[in-house]
DNA sequence: TTCTACAGTATACATGTGTGCACTGAAAAA
DNA sequence: TTTTTCAGTGCACACATGTATACTGTAGAA
């Protein structure tokens, strides 16, 4: 069986688990106290052994998030073989991704704006940290193909706003019309890197 | 004196400003009726003599944001005398309108996840008015300019998925570095449209 | 085996919530 | 002038909320 502190881990994970359902539906500040002690089974004053109120638990949550995250990233990185389109492994990494942690995701999009300022403030951090990790991914593979650009955080912030906004359509999205979605965000990111790179100087080009 | 319609009117109004005030703060779906009342300056009964629940008037606030967008884009166009840059003058105001209308946006960007189906659905519409008139822009900038885009649609969603993430970041950044902001969607805008470029023909280019 | 720490329960209370009902007073229609 | 309409009020209700206080049962230390 379970010792003690092992259950009293899964109860928290319970809570996790029935906050992020909970909030990811109506948005996280309309969630009460009460409700994620229902949905976690538990009674609402058996919450406090675990957070001292709902934004302790809000941060939990980042916490879980930006986990998540970097999971995505590694699981992007594996899932790369060498051979293929590095973008378009990405991509479905990314839509597989958001389309198995809808809830996480609803609160990485959905939380930016309305939640309380530790929270976006952690929140952000997260997005953060992921926007720096595609930079260095970027920066190794402009070296690599011997492709420079221009401004490669730029470019990574803007691949990610965009992926993470059209990520969150996925969701809705009843699942066999998802491969359209992936191809659309590739075409984005695709013409982001393109607009990124910095112009073969014509020399080059003109001396084969 | 006001008569009796414009009374009722400028007590609606009185409504939506109330909502749009907390909503931006906590999330739409974390305030309630009765605080929408007080903040109007009514009882909370006088509430249904306007809406019939809060989520006609989230309806409402949908209607709100889709008149300013329509706004912001005849100012764009306004300010955009012909001369000079079109994507800067365009992001300057697209700036200028977040900074002028935060409650507004907050809501534009805050309530794509978590808020109610009626409410998402409203809001993507006019979100997808926007990209099409977007569209039409581009379409219209790139025959004049005789550069051919490759998805012009493609383009306008991605820029606007583009400033719709930065711009949110504005409203919490103090005013004197909102200028820096300005030149990192400019330049992110810039990327997007280079990218979306086609290539000019090598054959045209050997023949000057 | 006895004792203690502590996750979880039961009960209680003040406060907030949506909404029904009967009302008021003044603007507008008759 | 009299009557009607209707935005806004006051009160009342059943129910949800956060949290304080006292408790229980059991895993694990002594």
């Amino acid at each position: 069986m379970l010792n003690r502190a092992e259950q009293k881990l899964a109860t928290r994970r319970k809570l996790i688990d029935a906050a992020l359902r909970l909030g990811a539906e109506r948005g996280f500040g309309a969630v009460s106290l009460r409700e994620v002690a229902k949905e976690a089974e538990i009674t609402p004053t058996a919450f406090y052994r675990h957070f001292h109120d709902m934004e302790e638990l809000s941060l939990a949550l980042v916490d879980e998030l930006g986990l998540s995250l970097r999971q995505l990233l590694r699981d992007a990185r594996k899932n790369f073989d060498g051979s293929g389109s590095a973008v378009r492994v990405s991509v479905e990494s990314f839509v597989r991704y958001v389309s198995e942690n809808p809830n996480l995701f609803r609160l990485l999009q959905g939380e930016r704006q309305g939640a309380s300022s530790a929270f976006r403030k952690a929140l952000f951090a997260e997005i953060g940290r992921f926007v720096e990790e595609m930079t260095d991914d970027l920066d190794r593979i402009s070296i690599a193909l011997k492709q420079p650009l221009r401004n490669p955080s730029l470019a990574a912030e803007t691949i990610v706003a965009v992926a993470f906004t059209m990520g969150g359509e996925a969701i809705e999205m009843p699942r066999h019309r998802r491969p359209e979605l992936v191809e659309r965000i590739i075409q984005a990111v695709k013409i982001i890197l393109r607009g990124s790179l910095l112009p073969v100087s014509n020399r080059k080009r003109k001396t084969p």
